[in-house]
RNA sequence: GCGCUCUUAGCUCAGCUGGAUAGAGCAUCGGUUUUCUAAACCGCAGGUCGGAGGUUCGAAUCCUCCAGAGCGCGCCA
């Protein structure tokens, strides 16, 4: 239940009726008119703009408008204890305490279903996160939008939305080449004591790949490695897979589980780059033409020719794209193009791609492509996750691909655990550079906004544990009748906004409001639990059996938005801390 | 040069589908454990929301311009 929503729908309703009685003007198109959340200082539950609306095409003071409606906002409504006019013309409303009393009684038997937007039609979602190149074990920078795309899925899931989601694998052209004789010079370091290239850039000098090599060493004995070239699809089909095995157990330690993996060479093996193509061409999409060379680039080292161009700029895009490289094979863009329109084929309501922060250049060439196959407008959406800067000893940490100074996801989970690392990276919005200070989060780890949060679940857990109950235990509200104070009202009128930073957080595609949400939700349980140490009639266990019982179900339905937010983002709630 | 993102307290950031006196955490200083978990709480202090215009009854929030920071501008992926 979205007490915001319901009482929207209840004021228009008393308007358009004070409309139909002639009592007041309402505008053709009715728009702007909210319920809100009111400042803490006011002492009421829900606020209302209809007044300030309404004031110009009655030609009325916001206030005279307000003081027309407020006896008819009351008329038709039982639970309203207080309806007040404050300055510049809102409306406000205070419940009575039998309103959070059946409020509160909804949000148990909701259980972990409190929050989901039942008034939205269910979509199929398609999307696509990490897709990281398969060049070896996915590090720090890879970690923020997996764990964006991961708690999006969720959150779009718990919506009872469906999700499927893919990671495309970039194992064609020619970064893959690289990273495959990378694992041929390792296999030759090992069998023939030659030494490992270090000094040509191209190549991964990664320890890592000496392991890869090994595996495929070990499992492919009838395997001859005396020429590279002999060997090489084999060989990088026998790297691209154990690299992809790293990437799968970096994921799993991350809690994120895809549903897809969408081969690139399988993509244009298929022949459905052409055919993606020829598509295009039929629209009119495909030229051949020349590009200017890029700003960054010296134009000495430039060869203007002629080759296949998408038209992006048909859709806004500064310049038309590149389908074919010299030698005629693909451009990663085209095979791009041709894994989009597979995912069109497969008829999803809406795409959504994560992309790290350099890769967000990429975006208008891909939507315009997206559009120009499907004809529609906002079929994919894409969602950039900025940087994450590495601070270590309160320094700067740059990694660096050539040295091979790598901090892996294995590093960081090993140091600060999968939650922590999954909740700080989340409690930023995306479109913020994230500090990451290793140092920090792994001494003072118990700083960490995770742990307030948990430690909150924990607290409540352990009432239950001191009246012989478990958390998990079914909860009888039959009974229950309880006499709000102040406190408790400011933690009920924060359970009440659940629903609303659900409902913002997945239309915005924006998760970072549900660790922000629950740190303050946390933070209001922490204080409330820390005037029972000056009062004792504010603990929770108490001599009175009526009103124990009434508090276990009050500090119950925290628990439950602790729990079913935490579960969307995939992070423990422990007991026991 | 062009594009995208950002600029809010000393530091790190919420708030941005327009609303009332702009909020947290950290850092500083001071206080709270015979009591359901002190991984917690309470208090003091800290601000021309980068600047200038505009739209509006109302702007941190929307629009325009300017400045600064980051990322990108490939026939790499």
């Amino acid at each position: 239940m979205n007490i915001f929503d319901l009482y929207l729908e209840k004021i228009l309703k008393v308007v358009k009726q004070a409309n139909k009685d002639k009592l007041i003007e309402v505008p053709e198109n009715l728009k702007g008119i909210n319920v809100d959340i009111p400042p803490p200082q006011f002492n009421c539950d829900i606020s209302t703009n209809v007044a300030m609306v309404l004031a110009k095409p009655n030609k009325k003071s916001p206030i005279d408008v307000a003081n027309q409606l407020v006896s008819l906002i009351k008329n038709d409504d039982t639970e309203i204890e207080d309806i007040s006019i404050a300055k510049p013309g809102f409306i406000n409303i205070k419940f009575k305490n039998s309103f959070w009393n059946n409020f509160l009684k909804e949000v148990i038997s909701s259980g972990n279903n409190f929050g989901v937007n039942k008034k939205i039609t269910k979509k199929k979602f398609l999307i696509e996160f990490v897709s990281a190149n398969p060049t070896g074990p996915l590090h720090v920078g890879h970690c923020r939008g997996a764990i964006l795309g991961d708690v999006l899925s969720n959150l779009l899931l718990f919506n009872n939305h469906t999700v499927s989601k893919e990671y495309y694998v970039n194992d064609y052209g020619n970064q893959i080449l690289h990273f495959s004789k990378s694992v041929y010079f390792r296999i030759r370091e090992i069998l023939k004591k030659e030494a490992f290239p270090k000094d040509n850039a191209d190549l991964y000098p990664g320890d890592y790949i000496i392991d890869i090599a090994k595996n495929i060493i070990k499992n492919n004995k009838d395997l001859n490695f005396d020429n590279f070239e002999k060997i090489s699809s084999k060989l990088t089909s026998l790297s691209v897979q154990e690299s992809l095995k790293l990437i799968k157990f970096n994921l799993k330690n991350l809690g994120i589980v895809h549903d897809k993996f969408i081969s690139e060479t399988d993509i244009v093996n298929n022949n459905e780059v052409e055919k993606t193509i020829n598509k295009l061409k039929k629209n009119n999409f495909v030229y051949e033409g020349k590009i200017k060379a890029p700003e960054s680039e010296k134009s000495s080292k430039w060869t203007e020719r002629n080759q296949l161009l998408f038209k992006s700029t048909d859709f806004g895009d500064d310049k038309d794209r590149a389908l074919q490289k010299a030698d005629k094979s693909w451009t990663y863009f085209a095979s791009d193009v041709a894994y989009h329109n597979n995912k069109i084929d497969r008829k999803y309501d809406v795409l959504i791609n994560i992309l790290g922060a350099d890769h967000a250049g990429y975006i208008k060439r891909i939507t315009s492509v997206v559009e120009a196959i499907s004809g529609k407008k906002n079929l994919l959406i894409c969602k950039v996750s900025q940087l994450v800067k590495l601070i270590k000893d309160g320094k700067p940490f740059k990694m660096s691909k050539r040295k091979g100074d790598y901090i892996t996801v294995e590093d960081l989970i090993e140091e600060v655990g999968k939650d922590a690392t999954r909740f700080i990276m989340l409690n930023r919005s995306s479109d913020v550079e994230l500090d990451f200070d290793f140092t920090k989060v792994k001494e003072k780890s118990r700083d960490n906004p995770l742990y307030y949060v948990q430690y909150c679940y924990a607290r409540i857990s352990s009432v239950f544990r001191n009246v012989g109950k478990k958390i998990d235990d079914e909860i009888n509200i039959k009974d229950y009748n309880f006499n709000y104070t102040n406190e408790e009202l400011k933690i009920l009128k924060k359970i009440s906004e659940w629903p609303l930073c659900i409902e913002i957080a997945s239309s915005k595609l924006e998760p970072h409001r549900l660790p922000v949400y629950l740190y303050e939700l946390a933070s209001e349980f922490h204080s409330y639990w820390n005037m029972g140490k000056d009062d004792e009639s504010k603990r929770f266990i108490t001599p009175d059996k009526k009103i124990a019982d009434d508090k276990l179900v009050f500090i119950k339905s925290v628990s439950n938005v602790i729990k079913s937010g935490m579960k969307i983002l995939n992070v423990e709630t422990p007991e026991k801390m």
